[in-house]
DNA sequence: GGGAGGTTAAGGAAAAGTGTTTAAATTTAC
DNA sequence: GTAAATTTAAACACTTTTCCTTAACCTCCC
């Protein structure tokens, strides 16, 4: 029944941004404060992100758990521990190591700061290799 | 902060049912009753609906209003009354007749129902005369 | 008919999400 | 430096979602 994630407030204020207006300049047409609008913004964005997120985690359906990067381990012996659990299992990570280094940061900057691992990563692999996490 | 939209819970679900296990089974495993297994699956599914209409939506940031299909038509107006609209605009829908009113019903199957509109649809365009429904 | 797999409905408790305000802090632009 | 724009945090009322149970219903198949 439900439509997408975004509430009405949120896609308003949204097409208002995309029109290139201030977020004070939308606060005084829907009536309301300009941080509240920052704050709707915020959130409608944070939804976006969630859509994508879990569109990405049906991939990893396809996909087998290869191993887990554990809290406070240091990003760049990420790769040597995927490619020998790959190994085991037979698949060949389709990343090399600068790839796959930078692709683990991207998918969730929020979990690494700097060189370490902030939060347990859990790490997934496909039949072609490539990489998925959760 | 939040992940996905998906829960834990209905993650798990959805890994068991990949490997082909019924209902009863997983509730087995998981402990619970299979008619959760069953209510636990639907929402997940739900949440994925819900994300793919999300970034579907993103696209209509891009896109300008064209004109509004009213509860009642007859889906095979629909057609020229869009190529008429989209006219006015100076742009050309990307789809012939037939095409568009496939798109039109796989877009939102729930909104048809043979061939007349139950619910208003509200049609957008972009400039590359792709079509966007709301 | 009876079993297996799946779905639906009603109801409840806990958790999460939303819009809002107010106030403070930070960033960006001139 | 200052003013405008944006972001953040805390708190609140409110709504929705989630997971769960129980009990019933449907469909296919033997």
């Amino acid at each position: 029944m439900k439509q997408g994630l975004l509430t009405d407030r949120q896609k308003e204020v949204l097409r208002y941004r995309k029109k290139g207006l201030t977020q004070q300049q939308i606060a005084e047409i829907i009536h309301t404060s300009k941080a509240n609008v920052c704050t709707i913004e915020k959130a409608a964005l944070e939804n976006i992100s969630r859509a994508r997120e879990t569109l990405e985690f049906l991939y990893t359906l396809d996909a087998v758990h290869l191993c887990t990067l554990q809290s406070g381990l240091d990003l760049l012996k990420a790769p040597e521990l995927i490619y020998t659990e790959a190994e085991k299992k037979g698949l060949k990570v389709k990343y090399d190591t600068i790839s796959l280094i930078n692709r683990l940061r991207d998918a969730n900057p929020e979990r690494f700061r700097g060189r370490q691992v902030r939060e347990d990563v859990e790490i997934y692999i496909n039949k072609d290799g490539d990489l998925y996490f959760g």
